[in-house]
DNA sequence: AAACATTCCTGCACGC
DNA sequence: TGCGTGCAGGAATGTT
């Protein structure tokens, strides 16, 4: 589901909603996710207070009182919703609340994950700074990604582009569809080796990178079919795609249809015409 | 009913 | 030969 622009509306969301507020409980449903929760999860939240909420790459961070942190991943399908009533399961399917964290306030923080590819993992603050999952994790597409970075990150490599850009070590949090339209604005086609790329193109895709990211952050994401914030609204962002999802319809600037083709397995649509 | 917003693992090819 | 790296493909799963 989700990738840096809507993890980051959920921060922002969940930021106002849960900041200085207290798991009183917490219970496990359905405890298989990616890797099982282990059987002592809700037991180590309960008490915890929520004192900072980060986002790094394509995670969440919660830091909770008792120097502890919980690491959440969202996966293809995951999402947290904020509800005030334990019934009002709104657009999600209430089948698939797996995780249900109670709050202080009688409000409850819902984790919901129909493929259950999603990741929720806690650690003690003294083990967090070598987390696994944060372990090789490239630069932010806005504090370290650079022109000099991804020129590094791409020479001598046969790989398509697109796949580097989707690479977590080469740059953190872009995904499947931002990779696209970053591309088509940068005039690069997906299908491109890495190496291939000139250095002004490179410069190009550094440049745009994070202004999509940015500009999809401020229209709270792309819903392309389920996601929604933690409120339950979907990202408005989808509006302004310019070729993810486009096949077949006309290039916004040319005129031409756009194309879809698969890279690494993923599917890929880039204007013939704007792109080389 | 094919495709899907992600990541992790395997196996093969290649180079030193 | 043995090892490290890069790359492709598949798997995990439920929904639309």
């Amino acid at each position: 589901m989700p990738e840096l622009p809507e993890v980051e509306s959920l921060r922002q969301l969940l930021e106002e909603s849960l900041i200085g507020r207290t798991f009183v409980t917490a219970s496990v449903r359905e405890p298989r996710l990616r890797r099982s929760l282990p059987p002592d999860f809700a037991k180590t939240i309960a008490g915890r207070k929520v004192e900072r909420l980060d986002r790094r790459a394509k995670y969440l961070i919660f830091a909770l009182s008792g120097n502890h942190r919980m690491l959440v991943h969202l996966g293809m399908s995951g999402s947290l919703s904020h509800r005030h009533a334990p019934a009002d399961a709104g657009p999600f399917n209430p089948r698939h609340d797996h995780v249900q964290f109670d709050l202080d306030d009688g409000s409850l923080l819902v984790y919901n994950d129909p493929r259950r590819f999603g990741l929720m993992k806690l650690y003690p603050d003294a083990d967090f700074a070598s987390a696994i999952e944060l372990k090789g994790l490239g630069p932010e597409p806005f504090d370290g990604f650079t022109a000099d970075s991804l020129w590094q990150a791409t020479r001598g490599r046969t790989a398509a582009i697109k796949n580097l850009l989707m690479d977590q070590r080469v740059v953190a949090g872009v995904g499947n569809i931002y990779a696209s339209e970053i591309l088509f604005r940068a005039r690069v086609r997906p299908t491109r080796r890495a190496g291939r790329v000139t250095r002004a193109e490179v410069e190009r895709i550094a440049t745009i990178t994070p202004q999509v990211l940015r500009e999809a952050i401020g229209s709270r994401g792309t819903t392309f079919r389920s996601y929604r914030d933690s409120h339950g609204e979907p990202g408005r962002y989808a509006t302004q795609l310019r070729v993810y999802d486009r096949k077949g319809k006309p290039c916004l600037e040319c005129d031409k249809p756009i194309r879809a083709v698969v890279v690494g397995q993923r599917s890929s649509f880039y204007c013939p015409q704007c792109q080389k």
